[in-house]
DNA sequence: CTCTGTGCAAAACCTTTGCAGACTC
DNA sequence: GAGTCTGCAAAGGTTTTGCACAGAG
């Protein structure tokens, strides 16, 4: 998703479109990698600098209650975000480089409807990510 | 799991076992949800008061590194626990009541493949989770 | 202009660490 | 007994809140 249609997305739910919150935006976009709320914070440092680290709280907030932003689970912390491709889509997460790849086509809905009638559940949603080392890693044997 | 096993287990580690340990044990066994820490250590002052907040942190860990433990993610927290029933199994959660029901073929070998061929990754782990509503708190219409 | 957003400071949490004494094995 | 484990206190982080001012629409 494009800084750009992130910020047509916020205009169109009636939230201003401040320097701030393109700043975090752009840095959130501009990263292969999920970023902690302090991750983004030392990033915005060097480019913009003078926003707060309780800004880019409430900004992760509403980005992330818009559904334009979503959390990345595995690994060691569970507050890392990444600009969202829209849509429904999982995560391959590089160990070493903390790479994001996306991909949308998950195959459960076999294995979910099986649950469904087993268990009497109604489900609405589902969480699946994998994690391994990406190409690059592997080959620097490093990381 | 039985917190005997548990127990056991800890013995063959070479961890001691303490009855603040045990307590722990029995508190997150007897819980069909998953428990934060601050759970855990509300339910200990009943019936084991005296153990500190501390205590029940070191002992997470302890059991989480020997794989005792298993941490659910979907949800509000990224810090909550169950025993582990051992080996490999994914979690279907209540959003209602927070109960959790395990399963463990969870079809995801022709995706892995097909994503380590894609992308070149080396992929060692998956985490999947399953939310919805269970059969109890879907008749009682409210949670 | 209006009303949302920001930055600062401080509060409220959550989690980890250091240390002396207690307890398991 | 030896060495781990616990509890307390305190430090270190992270996240939230209150308030006056600034700035987007």
């Amino acid at each position: 998703m494009t800084s750009k249609s992130i910020a047509a997305e916020l205009r169109k739910r009636g939230f201003k479109l401040t320097p701030q919150r393109r700043a975090i935006i752009d840095v959130i976009n501009e990263s292969e990698e999920h970023l902690t709320p302090s991750d983004i914070y030392s990033r915005l440092q060097h480019k913009y600098p003078g926003i707060g680290l309780v800004t880019v709280y409430r900004t992760l907030e509403l980005l992330e209650s818009s559904g334009l932003l979503c959390e990345v689970h595995i690994g060691d912390t569970c507050r890392s975000y990444l600009t969202r491709p829209g849509g429904h889509h999982h995560h391959l997460v590089c160990r070493g480089c903390g790479k994001v790849v996306d991909f949308t086509d998950c195959e459960l809905d076999g294995l979910e409807n099986r649950l469904v009638n087993e268990t009497g559940f109604e489900i609405d949603r589902h969480l699946l990510e994998f994690m391994g080392r990406c190409i690059n890693c592997r080959k620097n044997k490093k990381n």
